[in-house]
DNA sequence: ATAGGTTGTCGAAGCGCTTCGATACCGGCC
DNA sequence: GGCCGGTATCGAAGCGCTTCGACAACCTAT
């Protein structure tokens, strides 16, 4: 393995010199930079981040706190840490992937041995019990997510108020007057990860506003489940015309009850799903959706962490924009 | 940030007396262990991660190099991942998150800083670029997924040959004699991943033996490609009545189109899915299908990778028997 | 010509840890 | 009683890098 020593020896220089050639921090003539970078090349080079860790204290990685379970969409979470990984490299960082597992024991041994310089956690919890720990600290972190309490803290999150609110807008505006909300597992719910109620509250008021009626029901995923759903809802809701999906692996089997209970989409009902591109372009029928803009929020996430590490002024909290695409799952209502 | 030495000064003891109760290396006597424990505890301290590095030129890092792109199944690729973090972890190790994206120099900037101990790599290609490298370094590393050439490799994957025999077996058994593979995305094939290639290999043998006619097809997923493709199934060989569908975005359009068409599954037609459990459990019919154990995959991989660290003998290339699960999409063929 | 400011380079200290002798102590043995 | 082999502990060197202060060389402005 090749040392700043044998480079600086190599080069003719000292070893100071050969250091501030490679972070700039000093002025260095163009005759002895150029030489130094060509011994940097010549004998293969590459700084140990070990000792560069040890003597700046900064270890330029990132740690990203991934959740374990796997009942959430995981080609989000996939989508979001690659997103977060290639935008750290061009920072200059690199990801650490924690898994939840080890809860708030991570946190601190992350920051206890200076492992990574900074942190991103996903799927917060409106009280996650790493937040003391991320307050305490004072190493920079940013959430991709909505806790209750957001002060001192930095987040990235889809606006999933607006983003129901949305929904509710397009549907009112095609003429529906009682629509249903299909969304996640009972679990989601009873977790606290915030996004679902937000996203129902943003639609039950403006709802309310436009004085539509709204039914929610959660849903897990898969046929039977939402075979059993969609006949309480016209059950109680016979003349239910519009539908706000939260919850992917319900699309699907929505889509082929309602074809197979001979209810048109979408002349007969409209279907808006909240989801990534990818599904709403994949579904049996495309679907007018409002995305989740995963890369967007791992990028985001990122710029705001390396913001504050650089000490730049950063917001506390980054609310995407909602986009409602109108595709072919929603149409105006035509009496009935 | 406590050191090392605050800790040797709170318990009275030296520097490196305290280090050899953190590594066990040396023998010391209980009352001096537990001095030094308790000095630990109180101050929260935790070593240092950089100065550890550099003196004992070991990371206990593990990189973990993911696709860059999300056009294959990007939930088995999240499972793997999540599987090498929490497998890892239990061996000590951090996971590094690097994707495709920076290619082989990835493979050299990790090598050459000692940011990591060993390196595995996801989405092997037949022919990869990076392989040269990994067998010229010294530095541990492990394969998800089969190369042309493993010498001098460990490598983990599932046996998609076998795989590909044990669904024309189970097909054979129940009375089928023609049958159709609906494979994944011709970009899959021309990127020569392999796993595709090596189904449809152990397939083909295997119906060879047994006398079947097989039909292969690539498939771009969703509705519209899969719509076209079963056309042209089906006026090229009316009489197929088996489908092994290995393209998880194929699997729901497939079984559409099938009912669309009035012929039933199980009793017209049997549909064979490679793909994760979840897949094959909430599809609209409950499929029988050869699981992709990614957990196993990853636990697997990074148990190569911690024996190899160690110093332990290791497989040259661990291929993981495929089990097939009946479900409610295969039946026996009843004449026609 | 000289004081004062730049600019480019060097040497040395030190980051927090591991690890290798060296040392001190203990009990048992011939 | 001196010697041996363990066992428990210490001190010091060193891992490869960053960074600070020093300094030489040069350039201006007086």
């Amino acid at each position: 393995m090749v040392t700043l020593a044998e480079v600086a020896q190599h080069a003719g220089v000292s070893a100071s010199t050969v250091s501030y050639v490679l972070s700039g921090k000093r002025s260095i003539s163009a005759g002895t930079r150029q030489r130094v970078e060509r011994s940097i090349q010549e004998l293969g080079y590459h700084p140990n981040a070990g000792a560069r860790a040890l003597a700046s204290s900064k270890s330029n990685i990132i740690a990203l706190m991934v959740p374990l379970r796997t009942d959430m969409y995981v080609p989000v979470m996939m989508e979001i840490a690659i997103a977060v990984a290639t935008t750290a490299r061009i920072h200059g960082y690199d990801v650490l992937l924690l898994t939840g597992e080890e809860g708030p024991d991570a946190v601190r041994r992350v920051t206890g041995s200076g492992l990574a310089d900074a942190m991103i956690l996903m799927d917060v919890e409106l009280d996650d019990e790493r937040l003391p720990l991320l307050r305490d600290t004072d190493q920079p972190s940013v959430l991709i997510g909505l806790p209750a309490d957001t002060s001192g803290l930095t987040c990235v999150d889809l606006d999933f108020g607006a983003t129901g609110a949305l929904c509710v807008e397009h549907l009112a505006m095609l003429g529906h007057r009682e629509i249903a909300v299909i969304g996640e597992a009972p679990a989601v719910y009873e977790r606290h990860t915030g996004f679902a109620e937000r996203t129902l509250d943003g639609l039950r008021s403006r709802a309310r506003e436009l004085g539509l009626r709204v039914l929610h029901r959660p849903c897990e995923g898969g046929y039977d489940a939402m075979a059993a759903t969609l006949a309480r809802i016209f059950d109680e809701r016979p003349g239910t015309t519009g539908f706000v999906v939260q919850n992917e692996s319900a699309v699907e089997p929505l889509l082929a009850l309602l074809r197979q209970q001979g209810r048109a989409v979408p002349e007969d009902v409209s279907v808006i799903a909240v989801c990534p591109e990818q599904v709403a372009m994949q579904a049996s029928v495309r679907l007018t959706s409002v995305a989740i803009p995963a890369q967007e929020m791992g990028r985001r996430a990122v710029e705001q962490l390396v913001a504050k590490l650089d000490g730049r002024e950063t917001d506390e909290v980054v609310l995407l924009a909602p986009e409602l695409t109108v595709r072919a799952s929603t149409g105006p209502l035509t009496g009935g």
